[in-house]
RNA sequence: GCGGGAGUGGCGGAAUUGGCAGACGCGCCGGACUUAGGAUCCGGUGGGUUAAACCAUAAGGGUUCGAGUCCCUUCUCCCGCACCA
């Protein structure tokens, strides 16, 4: 930018020196002190796409500014990084660039360590990870032999989701609005024998134990909430002519009084036998291979047309025994509750469309209070609760105790019980991809499937591999790596060739680096010191996939007694997006802003300055060129204030409080109550950029000081003080800025081995206030009283005001309100 | 459709418990220094008015001495789930 003869601060050699020097002193080292108090700082680690971006600086940065800040507070701070680093990037980079995945990803990883290097960050890089390290992903794979010995992972044939580009299968978190969360192409249904981890055990726990983490964001426990969609309700059987049970699944037992039909979906096991003996056969075969062939998202959209068909089978409402219509339709499905449900059209919207359509009967069992319903012209159904009626003995009850009483009853005459039904299903976890931890198994013909023992891990991916385009993954072709044999018995086997979900690597990432070298996954005292982690900072893009799997992998490794805790993060901040013109930044819109270039042109310390201080951290951030201009200001604002006075502060004077000025006095006001909104800024609200503002607001008031004072006239301690301040209350935004200044303030040691400056209540102490005075609730004018005036005389001050006087005059005074040290409310008429 | 969040100057955003709306920064305007200024420093900056009054926190209503903040109605935008029986 503009060189200068002016004393412009010069950010490149600086932050070059304080890097080096970090790094020589291995200042950001961390082991365990047990007399210390902990406090464990995450950020997501990234996957080593090869380019960091603004997201990233904007994560790092709010971490790196906590984790300092906790440091000065004196805390002992564990902040590590690492790289998410299987995925299938890097094998779409191996087929379309012929070059390795495993190169291509560790050089990513060199590069993007030197890019997060050149932020200032105050990792321990002594615990990095890598997930695709044989070292980790050893471990991943004696994760995964734990859930199997549990009885926590499984393999099963079931209809899952396939995504035809990745050429591999997606868990249903993986699946956004029928579509691949990744490549966001179609995503198909397949009948694939895979490999699933047991989550829905864990279902309640995981549901329930959002109460014991308060430091988390409402709207990302919600989103869990809906996500494992946890509903009570009856599971009743119906029973078909030709003696088959068949089983609903139902909140509303109170409305089984008002069944007119019902519905099973087009892959429910039963609708073939029921219809083999029917005119209508043909026809619902035609149908059912029909939704077969609808994809999941035509399937599921809420706005496509509920279509049906009649089996030609009745079944027998197990309580008023009417004969009621079996039916088969495309808006049931297979997956959730047992694939059947019981149509009861008055007191369901859908179910009221479907018998509209198709001119089913409609029957009101539950009469809501003051208007009846109408069963011929109803056009709405009555979903809330009411008083019962043609439900033969339970008429006449409260719609909600007759839930419970029907519940019961069934349960009494064998025809159903309670029960619960859950949204989330089983993670699904094998994928058909080379980049990724081999799922320890091996097949015997003769012993079936066989866990690889822990000592034979890892299971190595083989190097030696051919990358195709055909999407296939090499390893189904890597002979060598197929063929092996059976530990229990010897003979010659197969290996699994799917891996194992990249999910399951992050599931656990928190627990290695508190012993990143350990021989064993973890050390058990490292991580009962660590964990959990005090501070989680990330994008809210994952509150559901990787948070709940972490939580879920926690509480097995917990019930395993592996691991002290059974929730890993205390605390979560998720970050907003960093925009450009009110856009994501992509690379096809334009509008990228690389962060090499902006810490080339500006420095780290603007970088991670505007980025705090443009917006508090869950926001949207907008990024803007002059607001980079503006912290790029300021730091050489400081610079220049830094550089006017620190010849004469640098030695250390004593001084008297009492000798100060009023000038001083409120000098030191500034100073102090700096300190305290910067201290609650960062510790209690997260809120960053009001914490730069009031260090703004104090850079301003060192100036007016000096700019109103002669210059011999300076009170040097003072000024030493506000200044030292600000080198301290900038070392978390700043860092190196704050050595630099902290430096050329004559001190010899690190500004980030210094504790956080102490409040002095008696400099917050004013003598004199302002008093707001309103009339009618409108401001008139402003008083100035002693500090701690009783009301009493503050009324007499106020009315004593010639301007007061004047603007009440003629008028009744009805009432004053006083609020001491702060307003005055004069109510006149 | 259901659930959640948000609407404040030209812009990003402050206002922590109901108590001076617009802190801080950007932009803009004026001044100083200067051969010069796209550097820096100082001052101004919601609308309105000569000055007030007054009007202003998406719109409308309410509670209150007092409302950006609490309550009700409506609108807009963003996010999540989306036929879950």
């Amino acid at each position: 930018m503009v060189s200068g003869l002016d004393t412009r601060y010069n950010f490149r050699l600086v932050e070059k020196k304080w890097q080096q020097r970090w790094e020589e002193s291995g200042a950001f080292h961390v082991t365990e002190e047990p007399e210390k108090q902990k406090y464990y700082c995450l950020v997501m680690f990234p996957y080593p796409s090869g380019k960091l971006h603004m997201g990233h600086v904007r994560n790092y940065a709010i971490g790196d500014v906590l984790a300092r800040f906790f440091k000065m507070q004196g805390f002992n701070v564990l902040h590590p990084m690492g790289w998410d680093a299987f995925g299938l990037p890097a094998e779409n980079a191996a087929i379309k660039n012929r070059i390795h995945p495993a190169k291509w990803t560790w050089d990513n990883i060199n590069s993007m360590r030197e890019q997060l290097k050149s932020l200032g960050l105050s990792y321990d890089w002594s615990r990095e990870v890598a997930t695709c390290h044989p070292d980790y992903y050893r471990f991943t794979q004696w994760l995964f032999l734990q859930l199997y010995h549990n009885d926590l992972a499984y393999k099963k044939k079931q209809a899952v989701n396939w995504c035809p580009s990745c050429a591999t299968v997606l868990a249903n978190e993986q699946v956004v609005a029928g579509c691949c969360e990744r490549c966001d192409t179609e995503v198909e249904k397949k009948d694939l024998e895979q490999w699933f981890f047991r989550i829905t055990a864990y279902a309640d726990r995981l549901l329930e134990d959002l109460e014991k983490i308060p430091g988390w964001p409402e709207k990302v426990k919600l989103m869990q909430t809906n996500w494992i969609g946890r509903s009570v309700g009856a599971e009743v059987r119906f029973t078909a002519e030709n003696g088959k049970e068949i089983k609903v699944f139902t909140t509303r037992p109170d409305t089984i009084f008002g069944v007119t039909y019902m519905v099973l979906a087009p892959e429910h096991p039963l609708v073939e036998e029921l219809i083999k003996d029917k005119a209508e056969a043909g026809k619902v075969r035609e149908f059912v291979a029909r939704a077969k062939k609808q994809s999941e998202l035509e399937r599921t959209s809420a706005e496509g047309e509920k279509e049906g068909i009649f089996t030609g089978a009745y079944a027998i409402n197990p309580l008023s025994k009417e004969k009621i219509p079996i039916w088969v339709a495309n808006y049931v499905l297979m997956e959730y509750g047992t694939g059947a449900v019981m149509g009861v059209p008055a007191h369901d919207q859908r179910d009221l469309e479907f018998a509209r359509k198709y001119n089913l009967p409609v029957k009101v069992v539950i009469q809501p209070l003051g208007r009846d319903l109408d069963a011929a012209t109803m056009d709405e159904a009555y979903a809330e609760p009411g008083i019962m009626v043609n439900s033969g003995e339970f008429d006449g009850m409260d719609s909600e105790v007759a839930r419970l009483k029907i519940t019961e009853y069934l349960k009494e005459k064998g025809l159903g019980e309670e029960t619960v039904n859950y949204r989330l299903k089983d993670w699904l976890i094998s994928r058909q991809r080379y980049w990724g931890a081999p799922i320890p198994i091996i097949y015997c013909d003769r012993c079936g499937i066989v866990p690889v023992p822990e000592k034979d891990l890892p299971v190595l991916l083989p190097e030696d591999v051919a990358f195709e385009p055909t999407g296939e993954s090499p390893l189904r072709k890597a002979d060598s790596f197929i063929n092996t044999s059976c530990p229990q018995c010897g003979a010659p086997a197969r290996r699994e060739t799917d891996t194992i979900d990249t999910f399951v690597c992050s599931s656990w990432y928190f627990l290695r680096y508190c012993s990143p070298r350990d021989e064993r996954p973890f050390d058990p005292e490292k991580v009962a010191y660590w964990m959990p982690v005090d501070q989680y900072i990330g994008g809210v893009e994952h509150a559901i996939l990787h948070l709940l799997y972490s939580r879920f992998i926690t509480k097995v490794l917990y019930d395993q007694k592996l691991v002290p805790v059974d929730e890993p993060f205390t605390n979560l901040l998720t970050q907003g997006m960093v925009l450009k013109d009110g856009f994501k930044m992509s690379k096809s819109k334009g509008n990228v802003v690389s962060p090499e270039e902006i810490i080339e042109n500006y420095g780290a310390d603007t970088a991670r300055l505007f980025i705090l201080f443009a917006a508090p951290p869950e926001r949207d951030l907008d990024w803007s060129d002059q607001g980079v201009e503006g912290a790029y200001r300021f730091i050489n604002r400081v610079w220049r204030l830094v550089q006017r006075v620190a010849p004469e502060v640098k030695e250390k004077v004593e001084w008297d409080v009492a000798s100060l000025s009023s000038a001083e006095k409120d000098l030191r006001r500034v100073i102090h109550r700096t300190i305290q909104r910067v201290e609650d800024d960062i510790k209690t609200r997260f809120n960053f950029n009001t914490a730069v503002s009031a260090i703004m607001e104090l850079t301003n008031a060192l100036y007016h000081y000096l700019d109103g004072t002669d210059q011999e006239q300076w009170h040097r301690g003072v000024l030493r003080e506000g200044l030292s301040s600000l080198a301290l209350l900038l070392a978390p935004f700043t860092p190196h800025f704050a050595e630099e200044l902290w430096e050329v303030l004559g001190n010899k040691d690190s500004v980030h081995e210094q504790q956080w400056p102490q409040v002095d209540r008696e400099a917050l102490k004013e003598e004199e206030i302002t008093i707001v005075v309103q009339i009618n609730g409108r401001v008139r004018d402003h008083i100035q009283v002693p500090v701690g005036l009783d009301n009493k005389k503050l009324e007499e001050a106020v009315l004593s005001q010639p301007k007061v006087a004047n603007l009440i005059q003629g008028k009744e005074l009805v009432k004053v309100i006083c609020v001491p040290n702060k307003l005055v409310n004069l109510v006149v008429k």
